[in-house]
DNA sequence: AAATCAATTTGCATATTTGCAAGGTGTGAT
DNA sequence: ATCACACCTTGCAAATATGCAAATTGATTT
């Protein structure tokens, strides 16, 4: 019998959902789907009742819910026991992501990890350059983009969607049109920056209200920290000090990925760091979380 | 952590190979190999010193094994609840097998199968011909070449060598080389078997030792048996009223296949007829066993 | 000392699992 | 009634595990 079907069939029973269960043992819902359904073949055996409202265990689920929570148990003491105290992963991860992640994700996400981890020590490499994976310039690199190089292996943290931002004291609105964001001082682009697609749009129909420009995102979000207008950001750039107004349709979205160099991927303590980001980009609701990272 | 990992460190602990816990789990002996490495790597703890004599347990595999042991119980009580009476594959599942593995081999081995599954029906096929998997004529087939067929899911079940067959009662020996058989009655191929890589050799060097022939090797084997001569086999010819005297060098060596359709492979029954089948072929001594069938 | 044997280790190809993306479904909010 | 949302299911491609065959290693036998 293979063992990690038990582990996949507690996790669901746990959780209530495929997703659920997906982000806790950090795989694929389609996986957790895939797992359940093998199972219940093997033991030609139904054990969850497919509901709308998720998954319920029929009675021989039950059954084995009884014993597969001692398995459980078992091999949580297990794992206490020979990876908390004698397992102390060490060394070195290098990780590398823009700005607006670095300054307002990864502090707070890099300080719980080292609380699990005090031994190893993460070095973070702010900005968006392209630095070398294969020469170690990095180990994990954080980067919003359509489409991630092929030579490294790629997981997706979030999409991206825009959204409308202004200062946080702005008041409550209850949306935007385009006739409704004519009559608001807005931050525009220019440089490269205005070739992306919600900043053609911006310049097609709005012309006339942008009060102010910059080639940079994060100079756009300053300017609307400080009440200069709404700025168009995608949503990986929002922080504390700015208010999510609405979310622009009209920007293209992309998505956040995590790229690793595939010699990295068995390396204990990036897996580790890996497994530990794509579980805090998931529970994020700052970001369109995927429920399943 | 991947549970199949613990799995595979019982296994090997319990019969202190990579060979036997191969077996065990009805796997290739270098997948359990890297199962052990990457489960060490994972806890980066050393479970086994690698001594030449085979794996015996470290200190901390030690520790390991005494949990390892109640999981593994735990699961086996599992399975004997829900795959011993709650789940009892049925159907009909079809093999066909050479003349000989059919009359000595297969019989002995589904009725252990017929004892497990009492209602699984085996359909036996006899014969060498060539069936058509795809339109279900047979699920399994059992077939000796060098090449298995690339449409078809082949596992190796054993390597056949050659060697020199005479009655039950012929006197012991130490071996042949040439100048020994030229002194006994030898059977002789005729036909599309005057072929094979045996006989030709035979004819060069053997000719006038040979007082019959056949174009058939079950003829051959019976020849043999009732004394008229030593016979040349491949050694999945053998059965019970045959004496093995030597291994035949100059004959080709050539593989025992389990073959089916890749359709097939999941079907429970068929599973569970084909790992049984794998096990007996690798645990007959009568074959050149692959230890890890 | 050389040959044989059994077990382990490894490169390469194949098989299988998994992730991604998208479609489908049902519920709840508007 | 329509839309948005969350979850489930599936096709395809990518990633990973596994099997096969052979090389390596050390012990045993000749």
């Amino acid at each position: 019998m293979d063992w990690n079907l038990l582990h996949s069939f507690l996790a669901i029973a746990r959780n209530g959902s495929l997703n659920g269960a997906a982000r806790e043992l950090g795989v694929n819902h389609s996986t957790i789907f895939r797992r359940l359904n093998l199972f219940e073949d093997t033991l030609s055996l139904r054990l969850f009742d497919r509901l709308p409202q998720g998954y319920k265990l029929t009675q021989a689920g039950e059954e084995l819910l009884r014993q597969a929570e001692q398995i459980g148990d078992a091999f949580d003491a297990l794992e206490r026991q020979f990876t908390g105290q004698d397992f102390r992963p060490r060394g070195v991860v290098r990780i590398t992501a823009p700005n607006n992640i670095a300054y307002h994700y990864l502090p707070a996400w890099l300080s719980q990890f080292k609380a699990l981890y005090p031994e190893i020590k993460v070095e973070l490499i702010v900005g968006n350059q392209d630095l070398n994976l294969t020469r170690r310039e990095a180990d994990i690199a954080i980067r919003a983009t359509a489409n991630p190089p092929e030579h490294l292996i790629a997981r997706k943290l979030a999409d991206i969607n825009w959204g409308i931002y202004g200062a946080i004291e702005f008041p409550p609105v209850t949306g935007f049109d385009v006739n409704s964001l004519r009559h608001q001082p807005l931050i525009g682009a220019e440089g490269a920056m205005a070739n992306l697609t919600a900043f053609r749009w911006q310049e097609q129909h709005l012309k006339d209200a942008i009060v102010a420009r910059a080639n940079d995102l994060n100079a756009m979000a300053a300017m609307a920290e400080y009440g200069m207008g709404l700025a168009f950001l995608p949503d990986d750039q929002q922080n504390p000090r700015l208010k999510r107004l609405d979310t622009l349709k009209q920007g293209k979205q992309s998505h956040l990925w995590l790229l690793l160099h595939p010699d990295l991927r068995k390396v204990e303590r990036v897996k580790l760091l890996v497994s530990h980001l794509q579980r805090c980009f998931s529970e994020d609701p700052r970001l369109s979380s995927r429920g399943d990272g």
